[in-house]
RNA sequence: GGCGGCAUGCCCAAGUGGUAAGGGAGCGGUCUGCAAAACCGUUAUUCACCGGUUCGAAUCCGGUUGCCGCCUCCA
């Protein structure tokens, strides 16, 4: 089975072939650079991040672009509020966006290009449709004529007539037509500005998109993605523009993202109702919050919250928890591996489960990254695993058991890897999650080791009240004992 | 007003015509000094509602209700 995506153009699950066989161009786009990003920046990221990595899993060789949009109303507002220049205000939010997605284990594109690199290539467009007839020049800004443009609103599926009739779109003396767009902005004194055939200024929004796209990928690319709300008309009119300078497909295959709501609706700037990934990250680990986010098909709307992020956390605990259980009890490797007979006759079902994990994980992410179903065959392999560990209580397992169990924590680990999940060793995940839960709970390691000392004190010496009545306090203030063999083990549960 | 999406157990959630995955929570059990964790068992004759197509529908078609999104910057 090939793989399919949905494509917002069609409207439909098509088979994805890309352009040239083996290669694909993949074009997301990135985010404007004037403020901290919030998760639902976040969860496109995190999808696409997902969606490169499959492509890279499944043999493709992908050139992925993710732009900065590093100038426009906001970003100069932003300088003109905070006294200093455009640049200095995108530089800033540039490096905390790697930062953000470095904590995320998003890997970095092929290429990150910044709209204002890249002028000359949008101008060079702007010409074409102006030589076209299709733009035109009002007063020091250039306009895109939509009606121009046959095409117009395929992508978001509405007709010009619908967008002018229900219009909230203030009319503009400029435009021809009230959703006519601009392509190039004259500025005003004292703006950031570059030269250009119609005077000083700067591009309009959607060009950029149309000429980095074309640049680092070509006329007519694989893939472009965003988020829905990119669909109208951000995607319209970089399709507007491109097929009409060049009269060729722009784009194959454009895939949206669904939004992350809060209490049901959408988060965003304007409703305030937003968290920034940092805030997110004081007290949810980077790997549940990419759990949280993939729990969920990438179209449908999500809901943040308490309870879902915590869903997703105790979900990650229980992975970590079963790989740290073989880690601690199957040596690393042993020779000579026990032949597919000896494993299978272990426990038939875990051989099959894990058996079937290659071809169960790429039907589920054939069909249009379907993650939700991919971790819940996670999910299962994990319980067969567990189950089988469990069989031998605290033994340590070795010969044919202890293979059979490594190659299921083997597969569920490179599996988990397509995801941007398992990434760690269970020994640092669990530090990791300690470090940063202690911190909501206002005890230190130090308080909770010295209280678990004294209660042990106190175990043996069977005086189990006492025993008791610090491990409730701790419970109380969120540290929950886990008594082992191997001594007792805390997690903070807040 | 126009366009589009969604409605599955207590909660989250997959399901793309063949008879309801997975996770969380709850309850019962095993283990434990007691717990916790883990494991086992258990929780939808039913998929918002009403019609229709079909041997067969959560899945297709029509209608109703409710929620959400886009039409303005937005991932």
């Amino acid at each position: 089975m090939a793989l399919q995506v949905y494509n917002t153009l069609s409207k439909k699950k098509e088979d994805f072939v890309p352009l040239e066989p083996g290669k694909v161009s993949f074009y997301v786009c990135g985010v404007t650079v004037y403020d901290h990003c919030h998760i639902g920046h976040a969860r496109s990221a995190i999808v696409f991040d997902v969606i490169y990595r499959y492509l890279l899993r499944v043999g493709f060789q992908v050139t992925y672009v993710r732009n900065f949009t590093d100038i426009d109303d906001k970003i100069i507002r932003r300088a003109q509020e905070e006294g200093t220049d455009y640049r200095a205000i995108a530089e800033k939010y540039i490096a905390a966006f790697h930062e953000d997605m470095n904590a995320l284990d998003v890997l970095p594109p092929s290429l990150e290009p910044l709209a204002t690199e890249n002028i000359p290539q949008m101008i060079e467009i702007i010409e074409l449709l102006m030589e076209k007839g299709i733009a035109y020049q009002s007063g020091s800004d250039v306009y895109f004529q939509v009606e121009k443009y046959p095409d117009y609103g395929k992508l978001s599926g509405r007709t010009l007539e619908d967008m002018v009739a229900g219009s909230r779109v203030e009319v503009d003396p400029n435009k021809k037509n009230p959703l006519d767009f601009v392509l190039w902005k004259g500025s005003k004194p004292g703006e950031p500005a570059w030269e250009s055939p119609w005077g000083p200024g700067r591009p309009g929004w959607h060009i950029e998109c149309s000429a980095m796209g074309e640049r680092f990928l070509g006329k007519t690319f694989d893939i472009h993605g965003g988020g829905k709300d990119l669909i109208f008309p951000h995607h319209e009119n970089e399709i507007a523009q491109s097929e009409a300078a060049h009269n060729r497909t722009f784009v194959r295959y454009w895939l949206h993202n669904g939004f992350v709501n809060i209490h049901n609706e959408k988060m965003s700037k304007s409703l305030g109702n937003f968290f920034t990934i940092r805030d997110v990250l004081e007290r949810v680990h980077p790997e549940s919050l990419r759990l949280f986010v993939l729990s969920k098909h990438y179209r449908s709307p999500v809901d943040f919250s308490d309870e879902t992020v915590g869903e997703a956390e105790r979900g990650l605990e229980r992975f970590y928890h079963t790989l740290g259980t073989v880690e601690g009890r199957t040596p690393p490797e042993e020779s000579p591996p026990a032949d597919d007979k000896a494993l299978r006759s272990q426990d038939p079902e875990l051989f099959e489960e894990l058996e079937r994990m290659p071809l169960r994980f790429r039907e589920a992410m054939d069909n249009d990254f379907n993650t939700a179903q991919a971790i819940a065959h996670l999910f299962t392999l994990q319980r067969h695993l567990q189950r089988f560990m469990d069989r031998f209580g605290q033994k340590k397992l070795k010969g044919p058991a202890a293979q059979l169990a490594r190659k299921a924590h083997d597969v569920l680990v490179e599996h988990g890897r397509v995801l941007g999940l398992l990434t760690r060793s269970p020994g640092r995940f669990m530090e990791e999650q300690k470090k940063l839960k202690i911190q909501l709970t206002g005890l230190t390691e130090e308080e909770v080791e010295q209280l678990i000392a004294a209660r042990q004190e106190a175990r043996k010496a069977k005086d189990f009240g006492e025993a008791d009545r610090i491990r409730t306090d701790l419970e109380g203030r969120g540290i929950l004992l886990e008594d082992s063999p191997q001594g007792t083990r805390w997690r903070v549960s807040v």
